[in-house]
DNA sequence: GATGAATGAGACTTCATTCAT
DNA sequence: GATGAATGAAGTCTCATTCAT
């Protein structure tokens, strides 16, 4: 109220601080627990003001995810883009690192969307709308590909897609191992940043270099 | 916890079949929305029961989890293990669309338990006396790869713990999105099956092909 | 309550359009769910604007059943008085269909009204001071009998406020059933029009006619 | 609970022990102050317990006017049926004079309907179930008619059911008076007594008792 | 061991009312 | 006079949990 410029360039609606508060307190709490009163109280809003703007709590919940996506894309688009430049292998494992942090932030937020079938499906609604959704993330890594693929420094018979979701996918569920057993343990042996390793593995593929075997592994035909 | 055999008979115990309904219900209403009423209608018993049985209802939910990771563990380990029969390509081809299965099936009920940090956290502690976990599944690809390596039928300088993670985090994705996404919408493109491309782009890498240089990893910048 | 020119002018003033919201939305949602929002929204102000010219919600739906008091009496003092003309029992029937549609109109407001003791109360305290109240639609049916009965065409040994409340209440309670039972049920029988019944009965009485006496009452059974 | 027989006829069950309990509040009260918080203290069980025995509040208080529904049928039977003893006009008047009481009972609860669309139409499919409602009250009135008629003590042309509409009507209007105008007010002049005024009237009819007049109020055409 | 009526804390939500603009 | 965002008390209802039977 008597706020004047906490912030220099947000708007700050009561909307908005609704939307903040109640982010804070389901990172904080989770979805379980996260109760109206507390979201207000975190707002500084009394209880009955969420519902001037907000049809329930689950209104509310959706619109923090609703507001995670552009946050989400905005991240994804800067994975870098950087074709041409340093080197793919460099640049891939940059986008790793960051595919990392994204999912960490992420994830356990968007996890929790499957505790409940109501909170989802409307989440699915808003995701038919605005076009968004986890998928997002694939976009800048196959752009980037493309990219490398017609500079030559990647295989033009690679597929982007199925490599995108390789490397992401491989991200999120290191991520989701990591959040599941907790944060005492170490998830990925003992390798502190498993980027290089997926990256390196992802370039080089599985198949023995040497045709010595005439195993039906080399698919280019 | 005291009990030695858990699986030797159909048992059927009340204490099964209270687990039995608890996720039977929690699949169908998520976490958020299953209550001890009908959790306990579904088993045919009352509502009182469950307490003889359980210390709450959270420890209902997690034995539900708890019992599903022998379960898990069990169809991991079905992921072929076939080392040296048919071919790598469709070896890991079979393994994807386990693992695509797999997911379908577990990864609904176990990314509720971020919803819950209390819950998330005996989960957690469970994992730490059970050995066990979501990382289990990449065991017997290990395995399965190290034996291929063993060989010739995989490069022996490949990454077998990074590939394991490239490919079912790939197929975990890949569900994460259709979950989130909803059952109308085509996650990974236009194709009904996504294993193939996924094993072709593991085994070949994304490094171009090129003759001079044997190193595939650093090609023509 | 000072105000001397109530209906001089289509005024329209804001307390007449938000009397006029209230009394719609009375009718349409009830007492129980009549909310300031919505007459307020209904009359094409703020919610604020109400507590501009009312005490409290109460205040304004006294003032909708206080403004429905004059609209009552000139309804009811347009129940036929035209003594002489016609035939008593044309006039009485007239009176009756017309005191049909006034109940129709009246009674779910009013019934209303004992919902709430406290709104009943302040009720009442106002038609302690305006002299009014349901009771009015007595008189001029008592005035139109008197008229009649100087006229020689009503029994001049009847009593006028009794046939008034007889035919009266027969009217109010055919309503009072219409309204309870729904609009689907035949209340009174088979008769679309139950005023000639009323007034027949009323008219002739129910104790036999003994020959003996030439009492028109009595006619070619 | 630990009461064994506060009333020696009554089940007493903790439904209509909820029922007894709302049915004080709802007339202490009235039905929009009437809070299940306040039933549930009434009847001496907590609030929760209310909605073991019902939907929600609203079918609680239909269940109280459910229940209402044979008591007043069975008040309405006792209404004196006892066509050939006394006089028929000495009937009438007992029978007046209960139904006053009954209505003094009974409106203030009826009435309150209105003030609750949904309550009203809950009540209304109920009515259509049970046989009952408010026009019950007719029958035994047009029952003990006919059997003065087939007595001889009323007029064979005379037509029961609009009689008892008079007379029922005329009592009802008369409490409704009553409760809308207040405890103090004489509503019906200064009879204390207003059942003989109102049978006289009936029984006597309107019709001037010689035909001197050759007015139109002779029906007989 | 099983029951299920009862509990009561607490969740979500509504809504009459206020007040700074 | 009008506004309407904000209030917060109070309402209805849910549901994990208990306990006498």
């Amino acid at each position: 109220m008597t706020e004047h410029s906490l912030t220099t360039q947000t708007a700050s609606t009561t909307r908005d601080q609704l939307v903040d508060a109640a982010e804070r307190v389901l990172r904080a709490k989770g979805l379980a627990r996260a109760t109206t009163k507390e979201i207000a109280r975190e707002a500084g809003y009394a209880e009955g003001t969420l519902y001037l703007h907000f049809a329930d709590k689950l209104d509310l919940v959706r619109a923090v995810h609703e507001r995670l996506l552009p946050e989400f894309i905005e991240m994804v688009s800067h994975l870098p883009g950087r074709a041409g430049t340093g080197t793919v292998e460099g640049n891939l494992t940059d986008l790793a690192r960051s595919a990392l942090g994204l999912y960490r932030d992420m994830l356990p937020l968007g996890s929790s969307l499957f505790a409940d079938p109501e909170l989802l499906e409307r989440f699915r609604v808003m995701l038919a709308e605005r076009r968004g959704g986890p998928q997002r993330a694939w976009e800048p890594v196959i752009a980037y590909l493309r990219a490398e693929q017609a500079l030559g420094r990647v295989d033009p018979d690679a597929d982007p897609a199925a490599a995108a979701l390789l490397l992401l996918g491989a991200c999120q569920q290191l991520v989701f191992v990591e959040l599941m057993t907790g944060p005492g343990t170490l998830p990925f042996r003992d390798r502190p940043d498993p980027a290089p390793a997926l990256v390196a593995t992802l370039l080089a593929g599985l198949a023995p270099t040497q045709p010595s075997d005439p195993s039906p592994t080399e698919p280019c035909a």
